[in-house]
RNA sequence: GGUCCCAUCGUCUAGUGGCCUAGGACACCGGCCUCUCACGUCGGAAACACGGGUUCGAGUCCCGUUGGGACCA
């Protein structure tokens, strides 16, 4: 499943349009009249459960935007529904093709693959502008003439005198329409009662109508809005459930209008807490890396990633880990919080290196190559034995708690050489240690099997004749060969790096501890210290 | 400003009126394991925002206050 087209075998196919070809969903036929009742998707008792992420492309898939995918995911395929991916790309200055590209490639790297879309709004213009037709032929919707300007200067006074900066309706019952303007288009809202929404996350929610303005659905210009457009797709697209940011929450009953005035039942509504950053403020970039491919680039595992985002707002009692599959087996909408949650990047840390212990080597090692790469270790197109990779990735792999931290401790079994830490090689490559470390070069070069437990033997052998305990050759050994005081086990080390560059590395030890004698012994003479 | 939402350890959360002396996880501190580091393991410090009610009993229900967030832009 890391391959791109792994998860992309469901798509009905990447620029599907509604409007073109498909027609499963939709025909030009159910655009008018009374067709559209019996066209769109019934709600019945049974029907299979629809369900859609609607991302804007005018950025990268976020860490936001990715948990609400994956709850829409989840919901989908939890009920044996259908994930339908809708491109919301209306805001033609902001929206280009590459975050398009880039949305969808940070879902299936995360492996949220989606049965229907992506849809595109811009190719469905036609669509929304006979909507709006249609409200204005029925009376449930007017064309307003007020000016830009006009409108924001009376929401500022209205604003400066303590009122709701409401519209306020002149257009309503405009006989005789002002010569010379491009009107555009209000939707009439209902002044009286309340609205009620039956959220699934957050329970009953009650709205006063008189609080609702009269709001625009087609903007002077011809261009649709955000909230007659989504209800428009979200009806022909037969969703059933909308899981959203909790930031749609306050647009949701006027939405619920556009839906009635369309004869249309509306959908339920799920609506998600905010994910925050740790200043308590909506994430953004400010708070460090919130896109998705971000985290790719950086060495988290797509498993891991996806596991963390599930857990903020959603648990399931104390259980931190879980597949997959666990995941769509036991998520519910009732087990979504409500409280906002801080995104805390130390926790998809601990989450990352728990996955890379349990992942097998062969994979990490797999997916580790192209940090390897970006190292510097490798070449791009450098053969590498995959077998002795793994195991030289199955000694790190409890120590590294991403693949870009693996790819960096796998220098010193890939590289040529090593670099001395400072402190190690001045406190163990000495004098004391240089017998030792002859003692040991010999010892390997004769070696029978270069295996770690025939290379254990030498070492119990060597301390029992030089009376020492394990660790006096151990760490002089473990800087000689990887050049650091810390490593994996020093006998699967050496195995892994095997005689030839355990030798070279233990002469290139011996050779300086020499020479260190060779300066000092002359720096000693030259002063006259020498006894 | 108006409307709406939210409120348990620093953070993610369990908790759906008695099982709570508030549980788990990350991070933090200490012990153990040990050739080092890590993993693991054992232990520690750490929270029901505040005030009123309802109730025999409230983290849990209601109201208010405070604080945070979102939308209107």
């Amino acid at each position: 499943m890391e391959s791109p087209a792994g998860a992309s075998r469901r798509h009905t196919g990447w620029w599907t349009s509604l409007s073109g070809g498909s027609g499963r969903i939709y025909s030009s036929r159910a655009i008018f009249g009374g067709t559209m009742h019996s066209s769109a998707v019934p709600r019945m008792a049974g029907e299979s459960v629809r369900v859609r992420f609607a991302p804007s492309p005018t950025g990268h898939l976020h860490i936001g935007g990715a948990r609400t995918a994956l709850f829409n995911w989840l919901f989908a395929r939890h009920n044996r529904g259908v994930f339908v991916l809708r491109i919301e790309d209306t805001d033609r200055t902001r929206s280009t093709e590459e975050y398009i590209e880039a949305i969808l490639e940070g879902m299936t790297w995360l492996g949220l693959d989606w049965d229907e879309g992506p849809y595109r709004q811009t190719e469905r213009m036609d669509i929304y502008r006979a909507h709006v037709e249609r409200l204005l032929e029925e009376g449930k919707a007017y064309r307003c003439y007020c000016r830009p300007e006009e409108l924001e200067a009376r929401r500022k006074e209205a604003l400066s005198r303590g009122l709701p900066a409401k519209y306020d309706g002149r257009c309503r019952e405009l006989r005789e329409p002002p010569a010379g303007r491009r009107p555009a288009v209000r939707f009439r809202m209902p002044q009286t009662g309340r609205t009620v929404v039956d959220d699934l996350i957050r329970g009953r929610v009650v709205f006063e109508n008189e609080q609702l303005d009269d709001l625009i659905i087609l903007r002077s210009d011809g261009t649709p809005t955000y909230n007659l457009v989504v209800v428009v797709d979200d009806v022909q697209m037969g969703i059933t459930h909308v899981i959203r940011g909790d930031d749609h929450l306050n647009n949701t009953p006027r939405q619920i209008h556009i839906y009635r005035a369309f004869g249309f039942e509306p959908p339920r509504f799920a609506h998600l807490p905010m994910i925050l950053g740790p200043d308590r403020t909506r994430l953004s970039k400010r708070h460090g890396a919130t896109a998705v491919l971000a985290y790719r680039d950086l060495g988290y595992l797509p498993e891991a990633l996806l596991n963390y985002l599930a857990r903020l707002g959603w648990s399931y009692g104390d259980q931190e880990i879980f597949t997959r599959e666990e995941l769509i087996e036991k998520f519910s909408l009732g087990n979504v919080g409500k409280a906002a949650a801080v995104f805390n990047p130390g926790k998809l840390l601990w989450l990352n290196g728990q996955y890379m212990k349990n992942t097998p080597p062969e994979r990490l090692a797999r997916l580790v190559r192209p940090f390897l790469v970006k190292e510097g270790l490798i070449a791009p197109d450098q053969h590498l034995d995959m077998g002795w990779l793994s195991r030289a990735v199955d000694t790190l792999k409890e120590r590294a708690k991403t693949l870009l931290e693996l790819a960096a401790l796998l220098r010193y079994y890939i590289a040529e050489d090593v670099e001395y830490d400072e402190k190690g090689r001045t406190r163990f490559l000495t004098e004391r240690a240089l017998p030792l470390l002859v003692d040991l070069k010999e010892g390997l070069a004769s070696l029978e099997d270069f295996t770690a437990s025939a290379i254990e033997g030498l070492f119990r052998s060597l301390i029992e004749r030089h009376g020492i305990k394990l660790k006096d050759l151990a760490q002089p050994v473990r800087v000689a060969v990887t050049g650091r005081t810390e490593s994996p086990g020093i006998f699967d080390v050496l195995e892994v790096l095997g005689r030839e560059k355990a030798l070279r590395r233990l002469q290139r030890a011996i050779d300086l501890i020499r020479e260190e004698r060779a300066v000092a012994g002359g720096a000693d003479r030259a002063s006259g210290a020498g006894g």
